[in-house]
DNA sequence: ACCTGAACACCGTTCAAGT
DNA sequence: ACCTGAACACCGTTCAAGT
């Protein structure tokens, strides 16, 4: 009782950040929220839209962020990364809408830094796909590596450095050669 | 009867072609194939294992393509996109193995075109993650535009030219950005 | 208006038992 | 060695019926 669409993606959402995307089901969503499965259709009209929604509201806190594009685009990592396995839904919200939280902002970004607009738009679609796919690689990586370390990670601090530096130095790698401006 | 690896992947990668990665499943081709589901599990130790296999028997005729780097990726992506929705399995086996076909012989050619061999592996990697990112992006835009049009393309020739020209420009875009020897 | 119960048409995987 | 039958523990979605 009391469901609403509010309470339904704010659960979405704890249930993806504590136990990661594979573990976002209708039914299990249902059963968190001590509802009939079929309740949730009554708010929502299908799982991909909830979950797009969500995915929207993961990345709002971009939309306050105020430094040029390198800076956004690694605030971006950051805030998607700890997300166990949302590259993929990633993926599919941006192919959804192109307008997705950091896309959204990069061109003007580009713009105030020199660029011209037709290649400001260029790129943003450039390094969008580049980190798109740069993360939903490194999250990949690190399922398959551990492959059940299920819920906490009670190995203290600093775990799992190597890989995890290897790839924020190709991330870094990749947005600095997109983000020069060309002659 | 008669079951095999070698039918089994070659079963399950004209499913692939056919009918999109979605209707790939271990029943599925169990029916396919007239066996009961458990068969496959005394050839196959796991479907994502399976469809490791069938992402890099796809991706084998890179191996001999014999341009350098960029028309390598120009490769890629016409065997790739295609195959509709694989996008985000080719994402998988990558971060499985970075060694699937493309990867593997980039370093080579980027050395050969006179790059230093750290920047060579490190813009590989970069190049991956983009065209990775980018084939998916383009299979799931297309895939939600015309949502469920099933089998046969039977609009005769030239069909989804507008959006398709503009993923073009915007890979062959990207790649020569990434591709550009650094001075 | 909002929800339950029950169904429909599926999944991946395991494993005793058969041949 | 190779496969079947049957089960386990799930899916997303729909929809009559209840309140």
């Amino acid at each position: 009782m009391a469901l609403s669409l509010e309470l339904i993606t704010r659960t979405a959402r704890s249930l993806l950040i504590q136990y990661g995307l594979q573990d976002v089901s209708m039914r299990r969503l249902a059963k968190e929220l001590d509802v009939a499965p079929g309740a949730l259709y009554y708010h929502v009209p299908s799982k991909q839209e909830l979950l797009r929604t969500v995915a929207h509201e993961i990345l709002t806190p971009l939309r306050t962020e105020s430094g040029d594009a390198l800076q956004l685009m690694l605030r971006f990592r950051e805030l998607v990364l700890p997300l166990r396995d949302v590259g993929d839904l990633l993926l599919l919200a941006y192919a959804l809408d192109a307008s997705l939280p950091p896309a959204q902002l990069l061109p003007e970004r580009l713009v105030t830094a020199g660029w011209p607009r037709d290649e400001a738009r260029d790129t943003t679609a450039v390094v969008m796909r580049f980190a798109l796919g740069a993360v939903a690689t490194e999250q990949n990586q690190a399922l398959l590596e551990r492959p059940a370390t299920a819920t906490a990670t009670a190995t203290g601090q600093a775990p799992d450095a190597p890989q995890a530096m290897e790839a924020e130095r190709i991330y870094l790698h990749g947005l600095q050669r997109l983000l020069i401006r060309p002659v």
